[in-house]
DNA sequence: ATAGTCCTTCCACCTACTGGAAGGTCAAGG
DNA sequence: CCTTGACCTTCCAGTAGGTGGAAGGACTAT
């Protein structure tokens, strides 16, 4: 099967398949002419990691999770490790989104919005004390 | 004044102070050893960068609001513009990461997470509907 | 003079792809 | 036979926002 064919039927775009390959997700062998040659069970493996990144498991679980896949003697308990780490991942990165939201509509709510300089916002931008401490309690990334 | 004690006071490592020269973000000068020598104001820029990107603004935003920082005749509508786009993005990515926690939550609890093989989670990761393919025909599949 | 710390630049790496250029292959139509 | 267009190939570069490390110059104290 050709990649474009593979692409079509596992929802994934082709460059991400030669991705997939280049890191060793899948190993396709090659015709005469050089074009990838797919198996039905790469197919499989790729609609299987399509499924396994749309839940935002990383590439590395995606491997492990691969290995689980096609081990018929794996143990529930290990993909349930996996999964069990990345809700937990998740659920953190909510919860400091959620702190962010609330700072920000806060931020946005008390500032007036009109043509005057003046805006909460920027002063909580603002540099008061520096090399200090206070003010700020806790920052968190995207 | 050095990049080291700029780091120190702004809270920014070193390494992420030269990177924000790079991408433009601050010009300090340079003295005759090549040293770079941070005026107060650069300190001040920095130290807003540092809580802007705590609060999540991504750099083109950061950029935009270090001039609306040095301008003593914005708008405050100007900034809250971009706090309220900025606070959309995060509130929709904590939907869509709270729709995630919820099949992800479901999946764990209903696998059982023992040493055998059958598993809920793997279930709704393989695929079932590809074209030309059966469901595990004892033993053919990975 | 030497040790230790600070500073410099440059290059590579991180995630997980994505876009594009340059070029080979294949099937259909004239 | 030739051309067109769709499909395939590889390789290079870029994304966001830095981080780590190497190689080497500069400063301070003894």
């Amino acid at each position: 099967m050709n990649i474009g064919n593979v692409s079509e039927q596992s929802g994934l775009p082709a460059k991400t398949i030669r991705y997939y390959e280049d890191i060793g997700l899948v190993q396709p062998s090659r015709r005469e002419n050089g074009y990838r040659d797919f198996a039905v069970q790469d197919l499989h493996k790729l609609a299987f990691l399509g499924r396994a990144r749309s839940l935002g498991f990383g590439i590395e679980e995606c491997r492990t999770l691969l290995s689980l896949y096609e081990d018929r003697e794996r143990s529930s308990a290990d993909v349930k490790a996996i999964a069990q780490s990345h809700l937990a991942r998740v659920d953190q990165k909510i919860e400091e989104l959620q702190a962010l939201s609330a700072t920000l509509r806060d931020l946005v709510v008390r500032c007036h919005g009109d043509d005057r300089p003046d805006c909460p916002i920027m002063d909580d931008l603002t540099p008061s004390d520096l090399a200090g401490t206070r003010k700020h309690p806790a920052g968190t990334t995207l």
